[in-house]
DNA sequence: ATGAAAGCGCTAACAG
DNA sequence: CTGTTAGCGCTTTCAT
């Protein structure tokens, strides 16, 4: 069952079957329902390997990412991309990855101005949330280099999709866990944040909120705190808090930094070492975190399939570079890890 | 960069580079070295597209699933493996799809025992666990053909790979969010299975009754109902069940027979409707199970990921088709979907 | 608007 | 043990 077949059935030549096949134009209605019919009727199926091998082009998509640094979350997601360019290799996807100094939108701005249609098909970036940043995406979009969001997004913009969690959503469970899960009748609720120009982390904030007062207005939300994504910023920030704050018997990370808030928790002072730990609810499944869980120090774990997330935005970025309107971006699905799921 | 520049490059031919690059016998591990180190020097990848055409085996693989019936998880799991059947036709890859009725061991034996290796290059198969089912199961390997378990393992046996959840771990979860949700001092918990010969259920009860007994040993557990995964019957239990104990705090659904569950949570009397409704755990996010998380009548859902699963068991039976000895099995991750994440 | 012919890079016979 | 040769099924010029 071949193209060849399908032309013969349909009484006219390979290149034909192939046209029509593919879309492409230059070909009469009459003899397109010719085909058509004939490729229903012998229930013919393209082999793709085939179809790869006779196309040679060559996809180069860029992905940037904020620089090596402390954040374990950001150093973990520039593996997977590296090891999904490793695997896409083979296919004839060629990724590089670029990168600007962390929460620098300035930089990020000028990384993207550097980039040039001629070497690069896409962009998937984790993005920063401001004014420049939006508007050189949407250049960047204009001069012909389709960019999808990942992680953290920017909206509105002309970028053709995000590819992450739900953030609110993270927000709205998080909420949830902590509610259910404090027996006292009423305390303090905490919440870190690495910085509010985060698209991701503002969201978290928003959905946190939210459930927060609308169900369990007996706790008290504290204002969210700047950790910076760094965790030695973040157990100064947290240990102050815990300590001016007898009464915290929430706590909710939002950013990266969770060594810090790990080492604030195992240090309360003894008197409140006496009570019941926050339940405290991170993000992003590190070694730090999952050590968290394991000990009984975090109570839940809010997690985002990173291969996942490369995986979609290279799909993305190759449909878009085939002038696929039509391709479907989905919402990479929370994961929620307790002390018995740990992977 | 082909196999044609490594060739020149070692001063070997085609077939001895195929040989190197596929790990064919009949080289001379001199030349092997020579080999190696080419493609080393040259940076070489195969290309898939191209190896993907020369060979043109087709692989044929069987689903061995419950017949249809009113088990809602069963007959999403059908349709996903209809779904990667379609997608997986055009990598060369033809799954068929049997069925036995549920609960039947005998006839899955009989089903197992008719399959040809002639047309047939693995099973994957929703085993049930009992003696004649194992001994089929290493009947039907020892004739050549593997088989791998699906959602429901038999253990030990001489499958060689089981793709699904830990159950146990499972049981683990839902203990957990009960234990931790529920805020009065004492009450009485409730388990509801399919079958216990379900190796699957039978997990979950295990790892639920071991964090139960363990950390929240207030809460007393009564013997698990058998619902035969059918809504009717586990509806008709479950109501009597609630009606005999006005103190039931937690429920845990281990198996399917959800919409069961619901209507008799629904319908409790009005003497125990003025009471908090049980903390309620369910497995597999059916439309009804979502639609009872939403309405709060569910606390949480544990889920699988079907379509994961599904294309899990087909790379594996695939690797041992290539005798790839090696092929990593993974196990599916635990899913935990709360009101404000429900897909 | 349609057809003919030349590969794409690899694997698999078969021959040495 | 190693080399030669002929495709795999599709896309892509280039002719018509």
């Amino acid at each position: 069952m071949t193209v060849f077949d399908v032309a013969a059935e349909a009484g006219v030549s390979l290149a034909t079957v192939d046209r029509v096949l593919n879309g492409r134009k230059g070909v009469r209605p009459a003899t397109i329902g010719r085909v058509r019919s004939a490729v229903e009727r012998l229930g013919f199926k393209r082999d793709s390997f085939a179809a790869g091998l006779a196309t040679r082009r060559q996809e180069r998509f860029c992905f940037m990412l904020p620089a090596r640094g402390p954040n374990s979350f950001m150093n973990a997601l520039r593996e997977s991309v590296a090891a999904a360019a490793a695997r896409m290799e083979e296919n004839r996807v060629i990724v590089r990855i670029l990168d600007y100094p962390a929460f620098d939108e300035q930089m990020l701005c000028r990384r993207l101005a550097e980039l040039d249609p001629r070497d690069c098909d896409g962009v998937a970036a984790v993005a920063i949330e401001s004014p420049p940043v939006r508007q050189e995406i949407d250049r960047l979009v204009a001069r012909g280099i389709p960019l999808v969001t990942l992680v953290s997004d920017v909206s509105p913009s002309r970028r053709a999709h995000f590819h992450g969690i739900d953030n609110k959503a993270a927000g709205r469970v998080a909420a949830s866990l902590i509610g259910r899960m404090v027996h006292v009748p009423r305390g303090k609720i905490a919440m870190v944040v690495g910085r509010m120009t985060l698209h991701d982390h503002a969201d978290r904030r928003l959905g946190f909120e939210q459930v927060m007062r609308r169900e369990f207005p007996q706790l008290a939300l504290l204002p969210p705190i700047e950790g910076l994504d760094d965790s030695t910023v973040t157990e100064k920030l947290v240990g102050r808090l815990l300590a001016l704050n007898e009464d915290i018997v929430g706590l909710y990370s939002i950013g990266a930094g969770n060594r810090g808030i790990i080492a604030a928790l195992a240090h309360r002072r003894p008197s409140q070492a006496a009570l019941p730990p926050p339940v405290t609810v991170a993000h992003e499944l590190t070694p730090h975190a999952r050590d968290a869980l394991l000990s009984g120090l975090f109570t839940a774990v809010l997690h985002q399939d990173q291969e996942q997330e490369v995986a979609d935005a290279i799909a993305a970025l190759r449909a878009l570079n085939r002038d696929e309107a039509d391709f479907p971006a989905r919402t990479v699905r929370l994961q929620i890890f307790l002390r018995d799921n740990v992977p």
